[in-house]
DNA sequence: TCGCGATACATGCATATGCATCTACTTATC
DNA sequence: GATAAGTAGATGCATATGCATGTATCGCGA
């Protein structure tokens, strides 16, 4: 908990630096920009990031108001929408990857050999299970 | 930081459920009942949480509306405070403790073994450094 | 095909957080 | 011993979160 904490708290710190959005808003940029078509609908992005249902309801409409998505109707069930990528969130993101990647290899990868790292993640993995 | 995130959620369901307040409070009351006499001043455990200035500030005042700890002006230095934890206060972190061990042993104890649990917090704290 | 429970997403309200700044006091400087 | 710089903590404002519930649509069973 502290050392995710402290963690979160410095990388938070060089995207603001950075004059970029929050850590939050990549996890949705990056699930869009793996998806097939980069688009996905809520409910998917809410499986894969852990996201409370309200929460990310009120992302995508903060994305889409800086213009990073655009949120389209589903054709097929009235109820759905589609969440869509649009190029300047694919800039976004990669620029947010260029801070983030630099954060971690600072403060994660110099402190642990790469065998450390990949301790860690497996044991963190069964954790997740 | 899914595996943190996912934790911290099953542990405040687990603290909402038995109508208990979340867990920012406890990390406060376990400083104040661990240190000398009960009592603190915010700037230390201010160090102690890694919680912004801010937010302690309004932690405590909402504690003290709670009745789990008393503040009192300190004596020595006109600007600074103590907070004092009270008899309500211990009750309240005990029957958090008790919740939030029962969490830890049902979500991390039952997946690790002990070596790969000290194996976890060795990694954790290389990085913290 | 009607009606009803389930599903997808949104939202009003209370509360928590971040940021900047404020107030009150203390300590060092001259 | 007056004044400026520093320190402890609080707070107004904007924004984010949690909770409960709302709205619209879907799909199933009679």
């Amino acid at each position: 908990m502290r050392t995710q904490k402290r963690l979160l708290d410095l990388v938070e710190n060089d995207l603001k630096r950075a004059g970029l959005p929050p850590l939050g808003w990549y996890d949705v940029l990056l699930e869009l920009w793996r998806a097939d078509g980069g688009r996905l609908r809520p409910l998917d992005i809410e499986k894969r990031t852990l996201l409370a249902q309200y929460n990310l309801s009120r992302l995508l409409a903060r994305l889409e108001r800086e213009g990073l998505i655009g949120v389209e109707a589903d054709p097929e069930d009235g109820r759905g929408k589609w969440a869509v990528i649009t190029s300047e969130g694919l800039a976004v993101r990669e620029a947010m990857w260029a801070v983030y990647a630099g954060s971690i290899r600072e403060h994660v990868q110099s402190k642990l050999s790469e065998d450390e790292a990949t301790r860690l993640g497996t044991l963190l993995a069964r954790i997740s299970t």
